[in-house]
RNA sequence: GCCGUUGUAGCUCAGUGGUAGAGCACUUCCUUGGUAAGGAAGAGGUCGUGAGUUCAAUUCUCAUCAACGGCUCCA
């Protein structure tokens, strides 16, 4: 057919800007195009899907038939494409009707790219064509093959056709390009050094958590030194709470039925939710306990309350279980059972900006007490085409979305704004970190919710002696402590804050004459700040101890031996610098005190 | 839940159609050693689970469970 050629590439002067990010997806788009061309040059008669460029890299889904394709074929299809871009081949744009365009893939047999045209206007399609490869596409493109200089493979996945899970499963393919070999390499090794980092592996190697078959997947196991740095960040998080003005409640791991009918949770997720737990007499109905916010209502109702005592902030470490797909599980990230740092807070509605503000000016300054510089802030907002998802009226759910839109705008905050995530009682604010291997998770959440308070009928009493609804705002600083410390780990490698850490200083002898020394040492330091600081006294030389407790990550070693006890000191080293330092043991006493603090 | 990969000692991992190995960790002994691994000996595994093929299965086949990488989902 005839192909019209037109100049809409990326033009040769920008190539140079690797750290453009444009210039990289187009780069990493085209390199995309060249996958689909060496595996249809490979595999004659697959089906090809979309093949966009991500974040770091790029895909194309592929229906093979009946053919299994695995790492095995990577090799191959690196090869292919190395070989296919060294021919130089350019990007050539061309405009097609739409009526053309559906002939080429109707004789191709590509009934994906069909369904794709099915949704485009005729007069704004364009192909690609790539030496004998030709794709519908929008472009742009790089103009020659020949600048993409490296191809890595790196994995394949199963990937609904469209996201749609009542679709075909084509098989993704996902790969990586450079214009240089050695960006390669350099990403390669960044990759290595990323899993090292990998909370699931830290986890193990530092003793803190584990996960059983036995007691169920997605149900961590906090093994002594977890827990203790859990309790570390509870306590740092309870103090900065109880200052802000919440109050601390508690409930139990089950509630009725009707709560959660009255809550409107069970309608929503009922049917997706674990089974009921029946009593054995009475026949009643419990649930094990999915958030904490219905039981939070319930505390508030259990008293008549004036307008003077709001806001009314109620806080939980609370433990929740939710039926998480077996898919979905991933290490501490996402589990079936875990423990909320919740607050709800019950305001007046003319209160409801100052105090979703509290909330953001609390979650930033817990955060960079904790060292997480890079997060981002989304907005999360309702289907305005799908409004049935959810409850309450339009009324409450506009009046929800303007506090959280203007709060940060006040606090000038860059945030995305995402139509159709909110929650179904509610729009969000949502922040989110990156783990070690660039996913994203979401942590902290502040939720705005005028849904529940009416459910449960929530009043108080105001300045006028009548009855009025408070709003009420769902708020996580953590998200889970769960998925918090995940990120934790991966954020500092497992090297935590003397505060944080859960062993603080170890005691090692030179040998086992100076046992008696080293646990007077360890005693004194213990019963003046309230520690456990251990001793070391194995049958092992000094060298072996160091190494045990650097690959801990303890970020004091407090060597004993003759000099040592004879001068009544210890000889500090520290996790990060070799240098030992002599101390007397008030002297260093006093030097844990100013770093147990924030 | 879906697609794919993996599953051998506490951990990291070799290996084989004839019922298994290394390093670290663990136990005991020797050694009493000064800033990242002292030496020796020993113990430890129904090769994820169940079934099938076979004279014989940890190895081959199927099912199942779990982990991993994605997709869908996520109060």
């Amino acid at each position: 057919m005839p192909l019209e050629l037109s100049a809409s590439v990326i033009s040769t002067e920008k190539i140079s800007d690797w750290e453009n990010d444009i210039y990289k997806s187009t780069f990493w788009h085209t390199s995309s195009h060249l996958l689909a061309y060496a595996l249809e040059n490979l595999y004659p008669g697959i089906k090809l899907g979309t093949g966009p460029a991500i974040e770091n890299g790029f895909y194309y889904d592929v229906d093979f038939n009946d053919y299994n394709f695995s790492e095995k074929d990577f090799m191959k299809v690196e090869q292919k494409m190395l070989e296919l871009a060294k021919k130089g081949l350019q990007n050539i744009r061309v405009e097609i009707s739409k009526k053309d365009a559906a002939n080429y893939f109707q004789k191709k047999g590509d009934q994906y790219k069909l369904e794709i045209l099915d949704g485009l206007a005729d007069g704004t399609i364009t192909f690609y064509e790539t030496g004998e490869f030709v794709d519908l596409c929008a472009g742009p493109h790089i103009p020659n093959t020949a600048l993409i200089k490296a191809i890595k493979i790196t994995n394949i996945a199963g990937a609904y056709w469209r996201g749609n899970e009542k679709n075909k499963m084509l098989t993704r393919v996902y790969g990586i390009s450079f214009p240089d070999k050695i960006l390669l390499d350099e990403y390669v090794s960044n990759i290595e050094e990323a899993k090292k980092r990998d909370h699931r592996k830290i986890g193990k190697e530092l003793d803190l958590f584990y996960f059983d078959e036995e007691v169920g997947m997605g149900l961590p196991l906090w093994a002594p030194k977890g827990e203790a740095l859990r309790q570390n960040l509870i306590n740092f998080l309870k103090n900065i709470q109880r200052k802000a003005g919440y109050q601390h409640v508690a409930s139990p791991h089950i509630g009725k039925k009707e709560l959660y009918v009255t809550s409107g949770h069970y309608a929503k997720y009922g049917q997706d939710a674990y089974q009921p737990i029946r009593t054995p007499a009475e026949n009643e109905e419990f649930f094990l306990k999915p958030m904490n916010c219905p039981h939070h209502c319930k505390i508030y109702a259990s008293k008549a309350k004036s307008y003077k005592e709001l806001p009314i902030k109620y806080a939980e470490f609370g433990t929740v279980y939710r039926y998480e797909q077996h898919g979905e599980l991933h290490g501490l990230t996402r589990v079936r059972g875990f423990t909320q740092d919740d607050a709800h807070i019950f305001c007046r509605p003319d209160q409801l900006k100052e105090e979703f503000l509290k909330v953001v000016d609390l979650v930033n300054l817990v955060y960079s007490k904790l060292g997480f510089s890079e997060f981002q802030t989304q907005i999360s907002l309702r289907d305005p085409g799908n409004k049935y998802k959810y409850l309450g009226t339009d009324e409450m759910w506009e009046l929800a979305e303007k506090a959280i839109v203007e709060a940060t705008e006040e606090r000038g905050m860059k945030t995305t704004t995402k139509e159709g995530e909110a929650a179904f009682y509610g729009p969000k604010l949502d922040f989110i970190v990156r783990d070690a291997i660039g996913r994203k998770w979401q942590i902290g959440t502040i939720q705005v919710d005028y849904m529940m308070p009416e459910n449960f009928d929530l009043q108080y009493t105001g300045s006028d002696n009548q009855k009025h609804r408070p709003v009420m705002i769902h708020r996580a600083l953590f998200g889970s402590m769960e998925r918090f410390i995940a990120l934790l780990i991966e954020n500092n490698a497992g090297k935590f804050p003397v505060w944080l850490a859960p062993i603080k200083a170890i005691v090692l002898t030179v040998s086992e004459k100076f046992e008696e020394y080293a646990i007077q040492v360890a005693e004194q330091i213990n019963n003046k700040l309230d520690l456990e600081i251990e001793v070391d006294n194995r049958n092992e030389k000094l060298g072996k101890k160091i190494r045990d407790a650097q690959l801990q990550k303890v970020p004091y070693m407090l060597i004993v031996g003759e000099e040592e006890m004879n001068s009544q000191t210890v000889s500090v080293r520290q996790r990060d610098d070799i240098k030992n330092k002599i101390y007397t043991i008030e002297e260093f006493t006093n030097e844990l005190i100013q770093n147990l603090k924030l």
